[in-house]
DNA sequence: TGATATTATGACACCGGTGTCAGATTAGGA
DNA sequence: TCCTAATCTGACACCGGTGTCATAATATCA
């Protein structure tokens, strides 16, 4: 046997005709029982595999959906952000467990990634992953709402389509950042992150911060605050910044468990101790989190819910069917950085 | 225009033929060069892209890999070893740069994970990447070669068939982990790992270490050595076996960094300093091991490259070019733990 | 001007399945 | 025994491209 054998192969050593080969194999009702007993039989023998390509040519569609995690372009290229690998590795199970395979692929943000997958058949439909700046994609958003593509979207919300967006309820998870940081008596908090509407997902966790300090009475100090994109380069030299500007506080909320990283180191550099001078509470519960030291408390997104929520709206939008807007609770899990 | 436009309807629009289209797109030489640029022309209006499926199936090959990546069913479900999804970052990269696309599936050792993505001309050849216990895979490797299917494999060694593995000079790693540890005087050392030939890559750094030790007459001592997977956990409760044996020494040497963090927190638990009383070095040079308390001396392994010659040799195998065996260069990395 | 080479294009088979339709065979009922 | 229904199977068109071959149109040269 040279090359890979084809129905035809099979139809021609069980002795029916190549049609009966495809029905059997997919067990139609149609096919006699001893039939099929059959040709599976000689399938089994030949090693024979259905083509893909084929039979995707034939249905029109993949059983494959394609995942683009996009990152900020300032980040370093070979570190990537320990919470979408955390999400990718909950979307791969996901899509195993719903019978579709997985295309992985990094985008740039810069560039054309609204990719071909969809349009050239690859995929049946888009998962997209990233921080970053979102008003740079809504306008790639639109393309695709445009072109009826199928895709669903973490964190960033799409103008008029809150249901192409599953998120973590980031409002909710600054508040319980909040509260707990006022439940230890630091009232006078320092936040690092992006509250603008660039990044959304930040945005929101600091509303919900400030919201839940105001709703105590407490108001936020506007000049204690420094941006920062989800790094911990980033984190770092925004914290220095505030140190070097002498601006004190007791307790800092950072966006991301990647930028309290960060501005752990650059606290510790200033001899300013964690959490005795300062407590530090992050965003994300990255795997890294329980290891810094002090050991990071912090606001956990449960990935492995996430990741299956993305596949169950974006398969049901695949359908046709009717998605929601989907909000996950986030769930405060305190350790040694702020206690 | 209901549906997506195939190349008919741009011969329709272009005025020529669906043959012409299609040359014209790949930029045939044998059209004509204002033929071609109409053609491109209309194309780009009706945002036209070529079908892979129907492409792949006239062409017979998928211009995508396949990334299977295979776990210990032991360890848990919802954490992935940080050092694969490094891995799995670097292969992306790879893939993209060489413009292959890449499916992506995570395996359980059980499973039937010779999966059907060659078979099914879902992909050009495989990736397989794994820890966990090689003499069960060497079956499914033979039937992989029975099967011709192209395939390469990190660290896993493939009987008869060296240049079907990349790899870390695991053996050359042990070594510079045990020359640190002579060179800080630390000669009373403990291994936690598995010196068995089910894991081939941790009983080549433990070679390494040994004979290194060897060679400056020092030699180790068989009880101060405790079995573990690479998991944080099983890490912990390898080294508190030692511990609660009685089982002193100055240095531990584990065969991954996830073990050495579990080590560390067995060590820290029995009120063991490190590096005070114990030096510690690890293996991988995880994302974490430099945030750990105190940052963890490793043997680094280059996941960049590496991903970057799973991807290369595995297109030298499809196209049948020469592949030899591929050995990186390890690089030892010196942090707090052991200084 | 006629013969030949060159260039550009269209017609058509083909890749390997899937779905439809028609027809053969057997069973069931009168 | 004849007719209709149920069951099973094969022939065939089709999905949307790619590659081969034939041919028309134009250029080249004697």
């Amino acid at each position: 046997m040279k090359g890979k054998a084809t129905s035809f192969d099979i139809a021609h050593y069980a002795g029916v005709s190549q049609s009966t080969v495809s029905r059997a194999l997919r067990n139609s009702p149609l096919v006699n029982e001893e039939t099929r007993r059959r040709v599976h039989e000689v399938a089994k023998q030949l090693n024979y595999k259905v083509d893909k390509n084929a039979s995707n040519l034939r249905t029109q569609q993949s059983s494959t959906l394609a995942l683009l995690l996009f990152e900020d372009p300032t980040s370093d290229e070979s570190q990537i952000n320990p919470f979408f690998l955390a999400m990718l590795g909950s979307i791969t199970r996901a899509c195993a467990k719903e019978g579709y395979d997985l295309l992985v692929s990094f985008q740039s943000s810069s560039s054309d990634w609204q990719a071909d997958y969809e349009d050239s058949h690859r995929a049946d439909g888009l998962i997209l992953l990233g921080y970053g700046d979102y008003l740079d994609y809504q306008p790639k958003f639109k393309t695709l709402i445009d072109q009826h593509t199928k895709f669903v979207c973490w964190g960033a919300s799409v103008d008029n389509r809150p249901d192409l967006t599953v998120s973590c309820d980031n409002y909710g998870g600054g508040k319980l950042a909040a509260e707990h940081l006022l439940a230890t008596g630091r009232t006078d908090c320092a936040f690092i992150g992006d509250a603008s509407d660039h990044s959304p997902e930040f945005f929101a966790r600091y509303q919900g911060f400030k919201d839940a300090f105001l709703a105590k009475g407490v108001a936020l100090n506007e000049r204690k605050m420094a941006n920062a994109i989800s790094t911990e380069e980033s984190g770092y030299h925004a914290t220095r910044s505030l140190i070097a500007n002498n601006i004190r506080f007791n307790s800092l909320f950072a966006a991301s468990d990647l930028i309290a990283i960060g501005a752990i180191r650059a606290l510790k550099e200033a001899k300013i101790k964690v959490p005795d001078d300062v407590h530090v509470v992050g965003f994300d519960n990255i795997a890294v989190a329980s290891f810094v030291n002090p050991p990071l408390t912090t606001v956990q997104q449960d990935t492995t819910l996430a990741g299956q929520m993305l596949v169950d709206n974006l398969l049901k939008l695949i359908r046709g069917e009717d998605v929601k807007n989907t909000l996950l609770p986030p769930r405060l899990i305190i350790r040694g950085s702020s206690v």
